[in-house]
RNA sequence: GGGUUGGUGGUCUAGUCUGGUUAUGACACCUCCUUGACAUGGAGGAGGCCGGCAGUUCAAAUCUGCCCCAACCCA
């Protein structure tokens, strides 16, 4: 990653591409990633006028600049990028943008830290200056980095989330829900981190497993509607108990109903509660008598709503015990628990107390526990429209289509509208202010935006309500998915057109995105919110197709964790490996699949790179590099272009579907074994024939093309040194921008070919298994089969010196060695019947009638030994291929016509020479 | 605790939706081969009965039920 060693790398040999030497990928794939983003080669340009269909516009979602570049961002960028690669050479266009998250809590924290600072001794907008400088650093790091992988991402096309421009997205994005009335301010129990001073939302918190311990207090009866003097309740959190406002007790909690309807004394601190009955009480937890305080957690927000409870607020917005607390007034919380507990005790209330673990909802970016107030804050209608993203999502297509389900029970399970304001320091700012007087909301112009009503003025200046001339501004911000939501109508160009008197985009034509890619993790909450905002803004799914992928895992599948120590960095891998390499790994498993990181799938792509550069170089001295199409081609250089023409259509069938290991798998099979091994094998020795000088240029030019979305920069390096001409433009001579294969209509032999390439594998197999080189000459060589057109290929590939394709079978004595049922046809058909035809074949109870001949039966088959030659010489073999009319085979009563059966026959060869069977051809060597 | 997804040779994986009888490929392993690119290559071989149990069926890796294990999401 240094410059230095780079530079000594980069001699004269590496700074033009060439089919020198080894293929050295450090200086090849910096060199290349440099030219691509200078020569702006995967800019996107965008006329309004285009026609949707041909562009393909992906929505990525922006990475938080402030945590580093892991693995599963290195994996998730590479998926996004060969869909981006193959549709730009497939299909036109295409938008490949990147943003960078920096609004928001995580940016907010790096700078603390970074800086170690607190914003709290700072003006709003100098921190937030300070963040701006902290994330630019940061981001200049990401930019680097993301570039090193190779992405065709279009780096003018780029956006934070805290810039200007989207600052006025998102705050237009408000004001339009505002106005459709989506959104409102209520003053309503929140979830709130004491350490961040902020209500979170639902998604904000994790639950973390905490010691504490469980205390048993007795409460005092206050009443006297019962014998009972006390009762004892048992609490994790005793420092609520100036809180408390009720007791709760279950309706069929039969030794505890006699409480019901009277009151308790709160120890200590001597107020007086009801005691009532509930069924959301959980009896076989400690005395099945629980206390009730606002609030501890989400089931005391429930009873506080359910029996209109009072509000008694001991703790406040950072954690610090209230007047309410008395003698423990700013005390924190953990202080008071401590306190509190020591003079319960020393009062007598404290009965008990043990050591506990237990799961604590914790504020997931400082893992502080989480609070409950009550606060006035915003919230974006969702509840009532849980049916329509429904229905949006099932709109989108998606890869892979299980993922549907995670999308479809967490709208289901939806029981919160969506809390939006943010009580920060950094972020974007609500563009509201408030009368005075009459809190009457006054929301600012659209063409003013972006606002700050800390700094600017309300566009009013009088209540419209009630005439007062003074304002409030709302010092709150948006949570930052409010704006992470928006990237579509960011990259869109989203905007409030004054004059039209309508929201327009600066580029309709990206709208919706064909593609949006993410991790599973996320489709919960930024997938979600997304679609929320930009349904309701455009009335439209935003996406064709949402494309989920996997988490990448440790060697042993294990998830990566800073707490395990077992986390991988991208840049070791880097270091050690191509990016090409990285690549070919990151598409080896199937979208949506977690996967474990294995080096010794990196070495296979270091291995394939390797095949592909040397099958360069021999193509190139085996052909010229742009020979004339022969006006006929010879069948097997004809076979090998119409086998390219089945992969391409595959291929392609596969990067339609993001089926990014099945193409891989593909690719690699047909361009290793038949490219390489067998037909770069035979065209060694047909190098001065036309016919394959074509047939080699073809099929090397199409596998670049075909590498090109895994493997951008070997491809690249070898399509500028053999295919380009010097000081051409790489906008247009770079093999990313070419267009992708078609089929183009080969016909050949396919058996012939097939069985040429069995008689190939053969004449191999004997070579292997005499311990002969692959290369050792054969003195004589027959075959019988279909092999029309490739005798010579045969012949020079294996070196047989006298080849000859028999006209008829050879002299061999066959006996029915089994029989083969077609169990598909034959089970419908016969049913339970199945097991006596399989039993009777077993045990030679059968007979087979042909051409209205003598029956034969096994006994006679299996000793009688005929000579396939007088009868049958049509074909090697006739067990199936050509089945004869009026073939029967009679078993256990039954008569199975020819299509349920094949014959398998033992061959005894008993001519000259050495017979080798084939599944089509019989060979036969002779030294 | 509820839900989702997955469990295939030593490792990773195809096949499972559309049941059909030699279960795909790669890596590792063993044997052999220096041939006009690549020995970081080539040819060949051994290795699994498909998490467990039960069921449906003539037939199950594939369908059903239960159980075990793992990951994720939600409590």
């Amino acid at each position: 990653m240094d410059a230095p060693e780079r530079e000594a790398d980069n001699d004269a040999a590496h700074e033009e591409p060439s089919l020198e030497g080894e293929y050295e990928p450090e200086a090849v794939e910096s060199r290349w990633q440099r030219r691509w983003v200078d020569e702006e080669v995967y800019a996107y340009e965008s006329d309004p006028e285009r026609d949707p269909n041909t562009v393909y516009a992906i929505d990525t979602p922006p990475p938080t600049v402030s945590g580093s570049l892991h693995m599963g961002h290195l994996y998730g960028h590479t998926l996004q990028d060969f869909a981006a690669r193959f549709q730009r050479m497939a299909d036109g266009e295409v938008l490949f943008p990147f943003g960078y998250d920096d609004n928001g809590i995580a940016s907010e924290r790096l700078t603390e830290q970074e800086l170690d600072i607190r914003h709290q001794d700072y003006e709003r907008r100098e921190f937030q200056e300070l963040c701006r400088e902290v994330c630019q650093e940061y981001e200049a790091e990401f930019t680097e980095k993301m570039q090193g992988l190779g992405c065709s991402i279009d780096w003018n096309n780029t956006y934070k989330t805290i810039e200007p421009r989207v600052q006025r997205v998102s705050q237009l994005s408000f004001i339009d829900l505002y106005e459709q009335g989506r959104e409102y301010r209520k003053k309503a129990p929140a979830i709130w981190c004491p350490d961040c001073e902020t209500a979170i939302s639902q998604v904000e918190m994790e639950d973390d497993e905490r010691g504490s311990h469980f205390n048993d207090i007795a409460f005092e009866v206050a009443s006297d509607g019962t014998d009972r003097d006390e009762f004892v309740i048992s609490t994790t959190r005793p420092e609520l108990i100036p809180a408390c406002v009720s007791v709760f007790v279950h309706p069929d909690d039969d030794e505890n109903q006699d409480l019901v309807g009277e009151t308790a004394r709160i120890p200590i601190f001597g107020h007086e509660v009801p005691i009532i009955a509930d069924d959301r009480v959980d009896m076989e937890k400690g005395s099945g008598i629980v206390m009730c305080c606002t609030f501890g957690d989400q089931k005391d927000i429930e009873w506080y709503q359910a029996h209109d409870l009072p509000l008694r607020v001991a703790i406040d917005e950072s954690a610090t015990m209230t007047d309410l607390a008395g003698d423990y007034e700013g005390l924190s919380t953990e202080e008071a628990r401590e306190a509190i507990v020591e003079d319960l005790e020393d009062e007598g209330y404290l009965r008990d107390r043990w050591e506990i673990s237990h799961t604590v909802q914790v504020h997931e970016r400082c893992e502080t526990p989480v609070e409950f107030r009550v606060s006035k804050q915003w919230y974006v209608e969702i509840l009532d429209h849980k049916e329509e993203y429904l229905e949006a999502g099932r709109e989108m297509d998606w890869y892979p289509e299980k993922m549907f389900t995670r999308y479809k029970h967490w709208i289901e399970g939806l029981e919160w509208d969506w809390l939006i304001s943010r009580q920060r320091d950094s972020g974007i700012p609500f563009p509201v202010w408030y009368c005075a007087d009459c809190d009457t909301e006054i929301v600012a112009e659209k063409a003013e935006l972006p606002v700050d009503p800390l700094s600017d003025e309300p566009p009013v200046d009088s209540c419209p309500e009630c005439g007062h001339d003074e304002f409030v501004p709302e010092d709150d911000v948006f949570d930052t998915w409010a704006t992470s939501s928006l990237t579509p109508l960011i990259n869109a160009g989203w905007d409030w057109d004054a004059d039209a008197e309508e929201f327009r985009m600066e580029k309709p034509e990206l709208y919706p995105f064909d593609l949006r890619p993410q991790g599973h993790d996320i489709i919960s909450f930024w997938l979600f919110h997304t679609v929320v905002k930009c349904y309701e803004h455009t009335g439209e799914v935003p996406f064709d197709a949402t494309m989920i992928n996997g988490h990448v895992l440790d060697e042993n599948r294990e998830k990566m964790s800073k707490s395990k120590g077992n986390i991988v960095a991208p840049d070791e891998v880097l270091a050690d490996y191509p990016v090409d390499a990285v690549r070919f790994w990151a598409a080896s498993a199937a979208v949506g699949d977690d996967f474990p990181y294995q080096e010794k799938d990196l070495r296979a792509g270091e291995k394939l790179l390797r095949k592909l550069w040397n099958a360069s170089k021999l193509t190139d001295t085996l052909a010229p590099r742009d020979p004339e199409e022969p006006e006929e081609l010879e069948p097997i250089d004809r076979w090998l272009l119409a086998e390219l023409d089945d992969a391409i259509a595959e291929l392609t069938a596969h990067f339609e579907e993001y089926e990014f290991a099945k193409a891989r798998d593909r690719l690699r099979t047909f361009f290793w074994n038949t490219f390489c091994d067998d037909y770069l094998e035979i065209a060694k020795g047909r190098e001065d024939n036309p016919s394959t000088q074509y047939a080699l240029r073809t099929a090397h030019r199409t596998f670049l093309e075909l590498w090109a979305p895994f493997l951008p920069h070997a491809t690249e390096e070898i399509w500028q040194a053999v295919y380009t001409d010097d000081g051409a433009d790489l906008e247009d001579s770079s093999i990313h921008t070419r267009d992708w294969p078609t089929p183009q209509g080969y016909e050949a032999d396919l058996e012939a070919g097939e069985t040429a390439m069995e008689v190939i594998s053969a004449l191999r197999r004997y070579k292997s298994e005499h311990q002969l080189p692959l290369n050792a000459d054969l003195e004589s060589v027959s075959v019988y089969g279909p092999i029309e057109g490739f005798e010579d290929a045969i012949q020079n590939v294996m070196h047989v010196r006298e080849l000859t394709v028999l006209e008829d079978e050879p002299e061999v004595t066959t006996e029915v060695a089994s029989i083969d049922l077609d169990y598909s046809t034959l089970g419908p058909k016969f049913g339970s019947k199945v097991g006596e035809i399989d039993s009777g074949i077993e045990n030679g109870e059968y007979e087979i009638v042909e051409d209205g001949a003598e029956p034969r039966s096994a006994d006679s088959s299996s000793s009688a030994e005929r000579s396939s030659a007088d009868s049958h010489a049509a074909k090697p073999r006739d067990d199936g291929d050509e089945p004869r009319e009026g073939r029967v085979l009679r078993v256990a009563g039954e008569e199975l016509g020819e299509d349920l059966f094949e014959v398998e026959y033992e061959r005894t060869y008993s001519g000259e020479g050495e017979m080798i069977e084939t599944e089509s051809a019989v060979v036969i060597l002779e030294d």
